[in-house]
DNA sequence: GCAAAAGTGTTAATCTTACACCCATGC
DNA sequence: GCATGGGTGTAAGATTAACACTTTTGC
C-alpha cells in the first residue's frame, strides 16, 4: 500500500496520454417517402474524397460527452427536441487518418418536416439507409451497428413518434415500423400489439382528402414526449 | 463547397482538442460463495481515500480501445481468455478529479479459481455486488449499468460458463443465474429452458462426494468457448 | 360501381408459469 | 431411516402468428 497521490500528481504523470481526441458521431435517422433515411455529409478529407460520412464533431474540452451529440444535432438540423441514444464507442488506432480519434456513436430520430428543421450546409443530405455502400472512416460499421440497435429498440420503446407529424394514422405508423425493421407486418396484429402498449391517444378525427376510406387519427401520448435528455446511463427508453 | 483539406491540416487545426484522456473501466464479475462478486481496488487518490474503484487504465496512444480492457484484465488477473462486452461510455466533465477523462465501461466474467488467475496487487479484492454502497468516481453508476446489461445478456447468450469449472452440475449453473439475476428460479423450468438452447454437453458423469443424490455433470459446448475477441461492434454474443 | 385502403376477430401454435412426487446418496 | 438435494411432467394461461371479409371514401 503506497503513498496516496493527489489528483494533480496523477494528472502530471499521465500527461502523455492526453493525446487522443474524442468525438461523437450521430446517425440521424429520418423517414421520408416511405423509407428510412440517414443524414450524411460529403467528407471534406482528401483521403475520403467522394465519400459521405456521418455528422460528428470533436467533444469540446468543457462539454459533457452526452451534450456533444445534442450540439451536433442542433448545429446540423436546428433541432433540439430529439430522441438520442448512445450505441457504442469505436476506437481502433487507424480509424481516423488525422490522428488518434475515438468516437462514441449515437443514433437519433428526427422529423425533417418539423418547422425548426433546416440543413445549414450544402454538402449535407439525406440518403436511403438501404442502398448505402461505402462511407468514410468506419462509418458504415457505425451505421450498421446503430441500425441494429434501433431495430432492437423500436418495438419495445416508444421512440418513433419524432418521425411523424403531430397527428397520424395507424397506417403511417405501420409504414414507419416496416421501413425501420425492413419487413412487412400484419396489419391486424400490428394494431393489437400497439394498442396494448397504450402509447396512443385516439383523436376522434379522421384523415381528409384521401382517395379511400379515411383512417382515424392518433397522437402520441403526451407523457411519451420526454425525448432524450434523461441521463443516458439510465435506460431512457423506459422513461414512459 | 470549400477546399478539401488533408488529414494533416485537420489535425493541426484541432490540436487543442487533443486534451481529453480516454480510459477503460472493467467491471470484472466473478462468482464465489454463491454470490456475484466484483473486483475492486482501493482508490489511490486522496479525493477518494477509503473508497474502492473499478479496475481501469488509460488507453495507450497506440492501443486499440478494445484492446485496453483485455490488457487491464491480463494485468490485474492474469487472465486472457475471458468474455468481455462493451457497455457504455461515460464522459461528464467533472467525473474525474485529475482532469478530463472519458471512460468506456466493459464487463467481464472471470473464474477466480482458474489456474491462471492471480491478483498482483494487495489493494485489489473481491466484493459482493449486493451490499456495495459508494465507490470512487462515478463507478457505482458504471457498475449498476454493467450489472443491468449483464442481466439482460445472460438468459439470451451463453456467457456464464467462464464462471464455472470445466465440469458442473445444473444446480451449480442455476445458482449462478440466481446470483446474477438476483431472483430465484424454478428448477424444472430452468432446466427445460436451458436444454432447449443446446449450450450443454452431457458428460455422462456424476458428482462425487456430495451428501445427497449426485447430479449429472455437464460442460459447455466447445463451440461456445469463443470468448471475447470477436470485434465488439459485431454482437459477439451471437457467435455460437 | 370500382379502386384503394380501413377496420375488425378467431383459431392454432407456441411459450411461460406454476406446481409435487419419487429417487439416490451420505451419514 | 433420515436428511439433502436430484430428477422429472402436466395443465392453465398468456402470447404470437396466420388469415379474409366488410366498410368507407374519391373518382
Amino acid at each position: 500500500m503506497g503513498q496516496l497521490k493527489t489528483a494533480a500528481t496523477e494528472r502530471r504523470s499521465h500527461q502523455d496520454f492526453f493525446n487522443i481526441a474524442v468525438s461523437v458521431d450521430c446517425v440521424i435517422f429520418s423517414y421520408q417517402d416511405k423509407a428510412l433515411k440517414v443524414l450524411l455529409i460529403k467528407s471534406d478529407l482528401k483521403e475520403f474524397e467522394g465519400l459521405y460520412s456521418l455528422l460528428g464533431d470533436l467533444v469540446g474540452p468543457d462539454e459533457d460527452l452526452e451534450e456533444a451529440p445534442y450540439r451536433v444535432l442542433q448545429e446540423r438540423t436546428g433541432l433540439h427536441d430529439v430522441y438520442l441514444e448512445q450505441v457504442h464507442t469505436f476506437g481502433n488506432i487507424g480509424r481516423h487518418p488525422s490522428g488518434r480519434v475515438i468516437t462514441t456513436a449515437y443514433f437519433s430520430l428526427v422529423n425533417s418536416k418539423s418547422s425548426n428543421f433546416q440543413i445549414t450546409h450544402d454538402d449535407v443530405s439525406w440518403h436511403p439507409v438501404n442502398s448505402l455502400k461505402k462511407l468514410a472512416f468506419d462509418h458504415k460499421i457505425i451505421l450498421d451497428t446503430c441500425l441494429k440497435q434501433l431495430r432492437d429498440a423500436v418495438m419495445e420503446h416508444p421512440i418513433v413518434f419524432n418521425l411523424l407529424p403531430e397527428k397520424f394514422s395507424l397506417r403511417e405508423l405501420q409504414d414507419i415500423y416496416e421501413a425501420i425493421l425492413g419487413i412487412e407486418l400484419d396489419r391486424r396484429n400490428f394494431r393489437k400489439r400497439l394498442m396494448v402498449k397504450d402509447w396512443l391517444v385516439d383523436l376522434a378525427e379522421m384523415e381528409e382528402d384521401v382517395p379511400h376510406r379515411p383512417g382515424k387519427l392518433y397522437k402520441a401520448r403526451p407523457s411519451l414526449k420526454k425525448n432524450g435528455r434523461a441521463p443516458l446511463h439510465i435506460d431512457q427508453r423506459l422513461v414512459v
